[in-house]
DNA sequence: CTGAAAGCGCTTACAG
DNA sequence: CTGAAAGCGCTTACAG
């Protein structure tokens, strides 16, 4: 069944296609009887504009483009989840890209600029600084808006909406500190992540205020390689308390703690910095920062929205949402 | 900036349009040394043709659309994975639409078709049967290839990839019974999903022949509802074992069962029906059938580039990835 | 309020 | 092998 096109539309309501391309786009600017008319017709046929022909005649795709490292990830899934429920109210397509770090920065960002998105969202935080510029400049030079999404940048003139985790970090590590504990340990990723490096400042911060040294244990996002190198941890170095920057880390250092005889939370406090759906799943059940992830890709969404309107037009900086400590079993705090 | 056009080129390399058009389409067709020339340019413009126009007018747009319930959902999220990753290779653009069983299947539909998508892959499996036959039959009518991925449709004709729920969930079933459990549940969901009804088939297929009642208990989603229905399952109901159609599922009644002085799996052999990286963070750990969701999605895209280049032309009818048990310590299978 | 016409940036027969 | 021209299905000034 070939389409109907608008000619079709202005074929059988006896009137010219720039009138059947109105009632879509103007119908104020056009007699309400007419526009009947028409609006019949097009309910008959079942007729929808081809998006593709609107959007190159229109400049506008109203398409946003996502640009993540891996979709997978389950913040990443997260993000997507309030990205798409606000694009939908707001009637925009999605399409995703993702970039790996590996790969050529500058060709990756061509291909989603020649798709003519009408703005950006951009997620991916795996890429250092020097990757991070090139694909900024480029969005920039080719003037379409966007909104970082639970990523940081270093020029704070590109919107971002995200959490300030380091002083979630800084706070849960005195929320410890006061609560007597020592010797913290911050649990991180061997990969780095804008939002990591956020995390970690806010744990040094904190410990080196208190006249304590950081100590920072990079391990791999692989639960059975964790699980290996967690057993140092129990035979020569004093812990009494762990912050992770991921849950499933937590989860697993809790884990192979209480299989060599260590009580969680009495001997070490444990604390994620998610609150992922699994974090009341594990025994005990898991202390965390709450990082309204779903949140911060909605906001985004929304920020954006009004860019690509151009209601809003100066830069406004970063948006901080609010997180907050869910305390469960796993810490004394 | 504006972006470089075609015509950029064109003047640049002291050609026509058509020969640029020609060295970016069929290079072949081209004289070697203007070939050159024309790529030089190219090259130097950083040109890429605007997709969109192109799109309009090889009336291919290199884009398939996902169909999906909630991006959000694991299952969902890997799927996406494996084809984003197959999608790249074969340089086909993504736009996701996702679409909610409490929507207005025709229209959402017609959005869909509207976007000019080259093919379409269809991971909802939320949507009842009437619902699905209203997607499918338009997406016949517009004449796009379609790949249902990890989802069933009664019409076998329909190209699916996904993995044989029924003949795994009976022979995990078949196993329990062999090692002697007898009063096996099948966890499901309240919600119906077209996969959990072909798992409860194969359960009640195994308990059947075994002269045994197949005893379906339909619970939340939400872990923390799960928690409080389990309870009962502690004072009267007889039960050794458990099989979940979600590993979540799963892990929490182990949970609330070893808090009732249940020994998991000595009085209780529980097992996961998806193998999600939460099943080794479990207490004890938890054996599952490993449904390799993410090659799905791999293999459904791959098969649906081939509909799409015309390589496969006859309906092959169902793809069935092969599955297998990870035997864990929350069984004595 | 409505229609004729140009144009969005490409592809693709059609000539040559 | 190359170019001129038509056309993809719309939108949008411009007249009237």
């Amino acid at each position: 069944m070939a389409s109907t096109t608008i000619y079709d539309v202005a074929g059988a309501a006896k009137v010219s296609l720039a009138t059947v391309s109105r009632v879509m786009n103007n119908p104020e600017k056009v007699n309400p009887e007419t526009r009947e008319k028409v609006l019949r017709v097009i309910k008959e046929l079942g007729y929808r504009p081809n998006a593709i022909a609107r959007g190159l005649a229109s400049r506008k795709t109203t398409t946003i483009g996502i640009i993540m490292a891996d979709v997978s990830r389950s913040a990443t899934a997260q993000l997507l989840g309030g990205i798409q429920d606000i694009a939908k109210k707001y009637e925009y397509s999605i399409k995703i890209f993702s970039i790996s770090h590996d790969e050529d920065i500058t060709e990756a960002m061509r291909t989603v600029i020649a798709e003519q998105v009408d703005g950006i969202l951009f997620l991916n935080d795996e890429l250092d600084k020097n990757q991070m510029k090139i694909a900024m400049d480029s969005i920039k030079d080719a003037m379409i808006p966007v909104v970082l999404s639970n990523v940081f940048y270093e020029d704070e003139e590109v919107p971002c909406v995200a959490i300030n985790y380091e002083s979630a970090t800084y706070e849960i590590t005195k929320k410890m500190l006061e609560f007597g504990r020592k010797d913290i340990y911050l649990f991180s990723t061997v990969r780095r992540y804008s939002i990591n490096s956020q995390k970690e400042a806010g744990y040094i911060d904190a410990m080196k205020e208190a006249g304590l040294e950081p100590k920072i244990f990079r391990t791999s996002g692989d639960v059975a390689i964790n699980s290996l190198h967690f057993k140092e941890f129990f035979g020569n170095n004093k812990i009494d308390g762990v912050i992770a920057v991921r849950d499933s880390i937590a989860i697993s250092f809790m884990n192979v703690a209480q299989d060599h005889n260590v009580k969680i939370p009495e001997d070490i406090s444990v604390v994620g910095l998610q609150n992922t759906k699994y974090a009341i799943l594990a025994r005990p059940n898991l202390t965390c920062v709450d990082t309204p992830v779903y949140d911060i890709g909605a906001v985004s969404m929304r920020l954006l929205t009004k860019y690509m309107k151009q209601e809003e037009t100066e830069k406004q900086g970063r948006v901080l949402l609010p997180y907050r400590f869910i305390r469960r079993n796993s810490t004394t705090i």
